[in-house]
DNA sequence: AATCTGATTATGTCTATACATATTTAGAAT
DNA sequence: ATTCTAAATATGTATAGACATAATCAGATT
């Protein structure tokens, strides 16, 4: 028995053999199912799948071609401190360095540690108009991070990665030679209801981002 | 008529408010599918695709249980040079600087311009052993970047992004301060047949790596 | 108590069929 | 030629039914 697994398989095979060449129309989903022996439905899922890993462009009626420049995709989860830093084999610790209300921004600089060590610095500021129960939250047991993420499902957001400079703040807590390049991520979420979170965090140097391709 | 993706946002929404508690099994296929008035391949595709999304986690017999804590995951695209100065609305161009054959590894430097600027210096390796073809490749006009795009398609690799000082090779090339930090890439790229190619990008001051969430 | 065995069960998948929907194409009307 | 309209078509999706597969459980055996 034919599965959808194997049709995938053969029609990734074609395109990176290009037996369907880039930007070109293939079979349709009937043509391939009596080809391959197999229902119109499992062709379907295989194709969508490869849809969905970028490798085919569909369209109703129009047909599917294969993608002229098929962008391969890598993905990473959202770094969740403490599971980043139990997952070296170390343990995690934070201190809170500071808290402070102005307005309706709730102002938290966290320190995070591995193995007792400065592991990143992280300036973040947390809106209380979309989420005001923050205002009364404890970040010294549970970080900012964690209880964030228990207690504000997000809708979407943006992350970017930059190299930059290490400011006297950060050579202080993470104990760093002044100016010396860190990475620093900045975040912003946003449930449907507005922007709930943004953040700076500045990594101790040496760590790395690392993705699956 | 009730579709997957009223299945699936439903389910959500239960995830979301904690109806459905995290760790928890939820209901089977074929009560939800009783209650919401579908069939089960309705439920089916639905539960699958917050699989996928890390919202469910599902083993046969087992059940499906709400992930603990739902790890959102960031998708980018392997960065194609030329598309991405191009996306910036930007010329691209690039240099080669250097190409030299070592035994069975091939060493190619390359820098790469926006609208004539400096935008990064690429320092590759491509395995001669793996893909002989890459010896008789000219570079000159299309660069390896795009070369290997369209003639070694690729099993998986790895990408890692470092915060580091600018070296004096880099330095000269990019035209940037003194050990200025750099967002520096590494990858390598492998077939089924072995590693294809490894390179260490270094990108001129003020690029980040942007994710969506 | 420990181990094995078979029944049970929830998800995984395939099939045939049907209809929905977006798009294109061809033909008719202007 | 242009515009409108209807037919054709490829993908999208829903359904019932069937069997596969993995994990678990309960009972029997040692």
């Amino acid at each position: 028995m034919i599965g959808w697994q194997d049709v995938q398989a053969e029609a990734l095979r074609r395109i990176q053999s290009r037996a369907w060449v880039p930007g070109g129309l293939i079979p349709n989903e009937a043509e391939l199912a009596t080809e391959l022996g197999c229902a119109r439905a499992t062709v379907n899922r295989a194709l969508r799948a490869l849809a969905e890993d970028g490798w085919l462009e569909r369209r109703r009626r129009a047909g599917t071609r294969v993608t002229l420049s098929p962008q391969r995709r890598a993905q990473m989860s959202v770094p969740v401190l403490r599971q980043e830093v139990e997952g070296l084999g170390k343990t995690y610790a934070h201190h809170l360095l500071s808290r402070e209300v102005k307005g309706a921004r709730l102002l938290i600089q966290t320190l995070h540690l591995a193995d007792g060590a400065p592991y990143a610095v992280e300036d973040r500021e947390i809106n209380l108009t979309t989420l005001p129960a923050a205002q009364n939250a404890d970040f010294t047991e549970l970080s900012a991070n964690e209880w964030l993420v228990q207690n504000a499902p997000f809708d979407h957001g943006t992350m970017e990665y930059l190299a930059e400079a290490a400011k006297d703040f950060e050579v202080q807590h993470l104990g760093c030679a002044a100016s010396a390049p860190l990475m620093i991520l900045r975040r912003e979420t946003f449930s449907d209801t507005g922007l709930i979170t943004s953040l700076r965090m500045a990594y101790a140097p040496g760590r790395a981002v690392r993705l699956n391709i």
